[in-house]
DNA sequence: CCCCGGAATGTTTGCGCTAACAATTCTCCA
DNA sequence: TGGAGAATTGTTAGCGCAAACATTCCGGGG
């Protein structure tokens, strides 16, 4: 017995004692188990609220295996689109009673994510989603020992991974017809970090709809890291470059950097050169002028992932083989007014 | 013995049995314990290695009460400060060694808070960090149980939670005297949420320096929510009045709205109108003009949070009485190109 | 040479819970 | 009215670990 007795915390026997039954009845009526008589588990239950008992969860995962918790792997939770997608999950995560822990990721090296891995893993979460969206990442994660179920999302779908993702090519494509459509001779492309499959992707969709409509195939402006900053410093060159009349940015910061080096080089957009972003951040539609762009549902992402994720834990749980799940979102194009016909 | 013996997790006496010792030794080890002979801890660990042995977290925690997690409520961390100090909070726990779960709040109401430390408290977090800057939220927190060290960042330095923030007012002071110097006979103000405390303290900063500096005080905008969309609604209020020569509004993203309400209005940044924000997102630096605007270093805040609550739960566990800890940072005023003398 | 004291290791106990099994009550029909 | 069988409740046995206590080992001083 302990010195501060008074203070410590009810557990079940104590709750017991007061219901005048035993702990395992206790333990039913907790567990939603049938065959207690309604008067019993009137009586528990009253003694619960009593004592404001709560049940130890390190207790119940001892003797049940299960920790009803999550991983979450993100490199940069600051960027608009993990952000939104950690949201989804965690939204998502509670109605299926499961707790979510986050690892944030320092540096994007193979160690760093299987550090990641390894420091949820101590806490035996069941699963782990993965946002992580590099080339070197999603190589790592092949590494990872299966016995823990992942899903990366946003990853690509090019990956043996089980996976959720925005189709980038679909998207792409969309966005390079849109601008040919309007008549564009061809279409430039300020390109994310090649390390990222998203920006990988999104490049080959805007080639290959060069391609196939026969428009030349200019040299994409590399260098950039999704930042409003590099797509400023990029967009000097374009700015300079009389020729270019239709850009498609792989995502909305570097196009709103690309509208601010226009407009300084008094560019007018989109009478001069036409714009289009991607991602569809909440503030696109503000910018100026307001950026045509092709929208990815994040918060959609996320709970896909997370029911991915799930029907992986539960087939782990049945012993049933896991089946490769793989889901591709369709993102849309959204027209505002960074986009329009080139001048004659 | 389980049908499934084979493939069953290794635990401490099946690494004990290898290593030749008594699987009390082999905690000794684990737990960096003095007195054990260098031969037989290489022992052990070679043991540990050889079986891939990983402890079990909740019987660790089963014994030793303690869960080594934290958790963080947050009500929208698709935002940016709120993403941003989310993670510095999960950067810092990781060196003290900390998982952080989080939260996310579905709606603002005194339930959604309780519920959701209820939540975390199931899962026997040992503190809490809540990013949840309204008085609503503030108001709910002052009725949760004290057996829970519990910080509030970012959610103002009024209520009488332990609290870490960025000195709202001092900035707003900062923005409103620097506009003022400028030559503007007074500054209009685009408040943020009246629920939000940040905008309330943001609000008060702003009268008090027209106030003292004997300025007019107009009425603030009143009614955004800090997002673009509705800097831009009330922004066609400011284009319409040419008697405003100055705007402080109450966070980046209005700001952005308020640009390109004025730039549609044709009237000139910072010829015509000056505007200042609050925060200095990362983009706010290519906005059209860049954006002058009061930083808020996110990061830190979260960080020093997570050192609060650490001291909290250190406090609780020496039996030391709590200190109410409360912490204020210093913003400073980042100078770019949306401000300027007003013209003659 | 023996014994003492500290270093090193082992044994036992219990953390709070659920599963498995055992025991006790009800029901309802022959 | 007496059971058979179901419904309800109780008892026991770990889950894997660290703390408390017990034991063994070892080196050096008397």
């Amino acid at each position: 017995m302990r010195v501060i007795d008074g203070d410590r915390a009810p557990v079940m026997a104590d709750v017991a004692r007061i219901a005048g039954v035993s702990h395992q009845t206790v333990s039913r009526v907790l567990n939603d188990h049938p065959n207690v008589r309604p008067a019993t588990r009137d009586r528990v239950l009253a003694a619960i609220r009593e004592l404001g008992y709560r049940p130890n969860a390190a207790a119940r995962t001892l003797v049940t295996r299960r920790t009803n918790t999550l991983g979450v792997i993100s490199f940069n939770t600051t960027l608009y689109g993990p952000a939104s997608m950690l949201y989804g999950i965690e939204q998502a995560a509670k109605q299926h009673d499961y707790f979510v822990t986050v690892a944030a990721l320092a540096a994007l090296d193979r160690r760093s994510v299987l550090d990641a891995v390894e420091r949820l893993r101590d806490q035996a979460v069941e699963g782990i989603i993965v946002i992580a969206p590099q080339t070197t990442a999603v190589g790592a994660l092949a590494n990872v020992p299966s016995d823990v179920p992942l899903v990366a999302v946003g990853c690509g779908t090019h990956s043996s991974l089980a996976s959720v993702a925005v189709d980038n090519e679909g998207g792409a494509e969309r966005a390079t017809s849109y601008l040919l459509d309007l008549g564009h001779r061809t279409v430039h492309h300020m390109a994310g970090p090649a390390s990222w499959l998203d920006a990988q992707e999104r490049e080959i969709g805007w080639r290959r709809t060069l391609e196939s409509r026969g428009a030349s195939v200019p040299e994409p402006l590399t260098g950039g890291d999704w930042s409003a900053r590099t797509g400023f410093e990029l967009g000097h060159r374009i700015a300079r470059d009389p020729q270019i009349t239709a850009v498609f940015c792989a995502n909305d910061h570097m196009a709103l950097g690309l509208l601010r080096a226009l407009q300084q080089a008094g560019r007018r957009v989109p009478e001069d050169v036409s714009v289009i972003g991607f991602d569809d951040i909440p503030e696109a539609e503000y910018f100026g002028p307001p950026l045509t762009t092709v929208r990815q549902d994040f918060d959609e992402l996320g709970r896909r992932a997370l029911r991915s994720l799930i029907q992986l834990i539960d087939a782990d749980l049945s012993g049933v083989g896991r089946a490769s799940v793989r889901v591709s979102i369709d993102p849309g194009l959204v027209v505002r007014a960074s986009a329009a016909r080139p001048a004659l």
